[in-house]
This record gives structure tokens, C-alpha cells and sequence, in this order.
DNA sequence: GTTGCGCTTGACGCAGCGTCAACTTCTAGG
DNA sequence: CCTAGAAGTTGACGCTGCGTCAAGCGCAAC
């Protein structure tokens, strides 16, 4: 005897868009499941539409649930279909494996290069040349199970040679900003002057030429600037306080034009 | 005055398939990355064959270590391209946060699926028959492909080495396992006997198909005979206590012959 | 001559959808 | 009742990073 809305065709189902809202996947997400069989809506309504029950609902649940464990959806399909605990528990078990064995391996690489960045920033007279020998090397082992020694031994003898020339010419490229920040310091700029701020978005710039950062890891370089004796003899050679001058500025200038 | 071997076209170059030997590519990917403009040779032969030379390996080289940190092709391209210390360890900073957070994600997933498998040992209710016929029909397609693993890559090489024959007799090889329980309870034989722990060991190759126990795991499976009703109701139907028999001898011999 | 190896280019295929495009249908407003 | 707009539909191509044929060419051995 409770009033039910509107008795056109709706009894308990949900439309597509309900789902997707739901479940937060795509209605188109939804239509590619029910075109490779995955899951079929409950019913469709004369006109086309898709309309799901309680049932789709929880069979979508324990897709999304493999889905997100990196399952593929053909082996999905198999084990919703035998819609059977114990087939799952040993797919869960195979792929705790696979899990256990990815989460090392991401956390074996973000080691090395946290340990990478770690001699960036802290390594007192460490050039170029020593970081990059030094991140080749951190990755020696990994190397060694892929490549083989001879080939590791052969390419590490030769890695210095290629990134000496390729900071040379870095160094040469940067030197244009460095020199625009020692003209805006003798002539007694502020950080947030529109000429330093300019000289930050020439660099900033440059950088994003290969790579983007946000705000946050934009300040984090330049304030590896000041940091690092390497780095900021680099800037301060030119004019003394050129590498504070461009973290501030740069700090700046993140936060009016990069977003957090 | 070092005598040279055969002076055709070979100065100090390699060919695409020494490239692919040393590095561990497939020729494959070399004239992948020729094609998307990532990795040209140093020249090619009047005939078309591709060579590289040492400047193409350290390059290479380079694309490598980042491919294995997950960075896609064209942005490696931009970074090698660059050929800067400072880029790339720019990049690694930007990547350190992926990797951190795709390692925490699967240490999450990890840890998910764990807890899954403890709820589901301790709510499922199906009998072995239709746990084996059902993952038989589920995994012979294409388990393989997501799961490198080499657990379910030996589990269905020695499934498929079985033949049709031999799937049956393995199919039967439970039940076997099972009225051998009874007949040992029925005679009275201890846990420990030679009789059951051959029995075990029978059980263990059956179970040793579908995944690789540890010694804890597999204690763990044999304790959720006991734990669950309808596991137990399984063994039990064939001879009272076959479960906790099966129990207390897989415990001794998981610790005879499995490593913890 | 011919067999066979190793290379070449060219093409299609795969997952898992995103993203138009072109069309239909339902609903609300005037 | 007409119409606009929102939201659905099918169909198609696009994307990554190659694997995997297919067909052909050059070179060396038999």
C-alpha cells in the first residue's frame, strides 16, 4: 500500500545514469559491459533504455571490486559468472601474489629514486656528473637481473661521457635566466616585481618545456636551489642571492599562476 | 694495427638483434621506437638493416630506466630528448610521488584482499567438486595472460600437460583422497602415521594444481575444513572426524615438507 | 639452383574504455 | 500542442605499446 512513483515502468530498477552515479563508473562503462556480455541490464525498456536491478547492482559490485584489484575482464567475467566464493578465494589468492609482488616492486623503485633525489639535495659538492653516475648506478641491480653485467659494465663506463655534454649544454641554456636574475638583483629588483616575476615565468618555462610542475614541486626546485651548494654557486656566481631571489620569486609566482 | 673482422660495414656497430640481446628488448620495440621517432639507428645498411651504435645504446639505455619507472613513451622521448641531468632528475621527483603512490595503493589492495580471503575462508559453503569443475572451466582460457605469475603459469602448464585423461583422474583424485580419510579413521590410524601423511601428501598435490601453498596457508585451508560446516559436512559425510584427521596430519606435514 | 636465416615494411589485433556523431525519446515550459 | 533541451541509444574511430602474422629481399651455405 506504499505510493509508488509514477507506475510508467519503474518498479524497483534503476537507469543507467542511476548507476553510474552510484557505483561512480561512466554510463559508457556500463553500455561496454553490457555490449561484451559482462553485465546485461535487468530489463530494457521499449525504447532502448537500460534499467538495472538489485541483482545487476551487486554483480556490479563484485565486478568493480576485481576491476580495482587489476583483474582483467575477461577474468572477471569468469568468475562472476560462476558467482561462487571459493572461485574467488582462489583468484584472490593467485592474485594476492601478483599484488604483494607489485606493491614490492613499486616500492623497491620509489626507493631508489627517493634515495636518488635524497644525494640531489643533500649532497654537498656533488656535481652533475656524480648525481647521474649515481642514479645509474642506484639502478645497477635492477639492471644487472634484466641486462646482463657485461652490458651494465659497458653502458656505465660510457654514461658519463653523454651526460657531461648534455649538462654542458644545459648549463649554457640556463645562463640566460641566471644572467636576467643577476642584472634584476644589481639594479635592486623585489621578488614580486614584474621584472623578476618575468625572469620566473622565462624559467619556469624552460623547465616545462619536458616536464610540468605543479606549485608545489616547483618550489621544491627552486628551493633545491638554495639548498644545494652545487646548484647555488651556480646562481650566486653571477650575483650573490641570485638562487633566494628566484625561490621567492618563484614562490610567487606559483601561487598566482600554478595550481596547489 | 688490431686486426679488424671482416672491414664490409661493421666498424663498431651492432645489429638489431645484438641490440635486442644486450638489452633485452625485443627487435620489435627497436623498430617501434624508430618508427615513433623515440630511438633512430645510428645508420642502416644500403639493404635496410638497422644499426646502433654507443650513442644509441646509452640512449636507449636511458629510455629504459625510465619505462621501467612507468613513464610513458612521449614523455620519455621529451626527457631523453633533453638530455639533462637536471630534467631528469626533475622528473623523478615529480615521478617519486606516483611511484609512492601507487605503492601505498597496492599495499592497500594487498592488505584488501587479504582481509577478503579471511571473511571469505570463513563464510564459504561449496563442496570441492564444484570448486573444481567450476575453476577447470574458468581458468583454462585465459588465466595466463593476466596472471604471469608463476604459480598459475605452472598450474595450468601441468593442467593442460594432464590431457583429458589425466584432468579426470585428477577430477576423481579427491575423492580418492577423501574415502582414503575414511578408511584410515575407519582402521583407526593416527595423524602422524605414514598412511595419512601419504594421504596429506596425496591432498597437497591435488590442491598444489590451483595454487602453491605455503605452510601456513595450507594449515590455514585444512583448519577451514574443520571451522566451516559445510566443508566439514563434506569430509564427514564420508567418515565422522576426516576433517580434523585431515587437520592434525596436514599440520605435521606442512612443517615436514613445506617451508614457512 | 635452392634452401634457409635474418632482416625489412605493412598491417591488423589487443584492453578498456573516451569521445565524437547522428538519432530517438521523454519531460518541462510556454 | 509545439518546441527546446536533457538524456538516452547505436556505431564508429582513437589511444598505448607493442605482439604477431604475412610477404618479400639479400646473403651464405649446400
Amino acid at each position: 500500500m506504499t505510493p509508488r512513483p509514477r507506475a510508467t515502468s519503474a518498479t524497483e530498477t534503476l537507469d543507467i545514469a542511476a548507476v553510474a552515479r552510484l557505483t561512480g563508473v561512466t554510463s559508457r562503462t556500463l553500455r561496454h559491459y553490457d555490449a561484451i556480455g559482462l553485465l546485461a541490464p535487468s530489463h530494457t525498456s521499449p525504447d532502448g533504455r537500460r534499467h538495472y536491478g538489485q541483482a545487476e547492482l551487486l554483480r556490479l559490485q563484485h565486478i568493480l571490486v576485481l576491476r580495482e584489484l587489476g583483474t582483467g575482464l575477461d577474468t572477471i567475467a569468469q568468475i562472476v559468472e560462476a558467482d561462487d566464493p571459493t572461485i574467488t578465494l582462489a583468484h584472490l589468492r593467485d592474485h594476492l601474489v601478483g599484488l604483494t609482488a607489485e606493491r614490492d616492486r613499486y616500492a623497491r623503485l620509489a626507493s631508489t629514486v627517493a634515495r636518488t633525489i635524497d644525494s640531489l639535495e643533500k649532497g654537498t659538492t656533488m656535481s652533475h656528473e656524480e648525481i647521474l653516475d649515481g642514479f645509474h648506478r642506484q639502478y645497477e641491480p635492477e639492471a644487472r637481473e634484466r641486462w646482463g653485467d657485461d652490458a651494465v659494465d659497458r653502458s656505465n663506463a660510457q654514461w658519463k661521457a653523454l651526460g657531461k655534454d648534455g649538462q654542458q649544454r644545459h648549463l649554457d641554456t640556463h645562463r640566460e635566466v641566471v644572467e636576467a636574475l643577476g642584472a634584476a638583483i644589481r639594479v635592486g629588483f623585489r621578488p614580486e616585481s614584474d621584472e623578476v616575476q618575468a625572469i620566473v615565468a622565462q624559467h619556469h618555462e624552460w623547465l616545462s618545456l619536458f616536464w610540468t610542475p605543479t606549485a608545489e614541486t616547483y618550489r621544491g626546485i627552486t628551493q633545491m636551489y638554495v639548498d644545494d651548494e652545487r646548484f647555488r654557486r651556480n646562481y650566486d656566481e653571477i650575483a650573490p642571492g641570485a638562487a633566494v631571489l628566484l625561490r621567492d620569486a618563484a614562490d610567487i609566482w606559483a601561487g598566482r599562476h600554478l595550481s596547489s
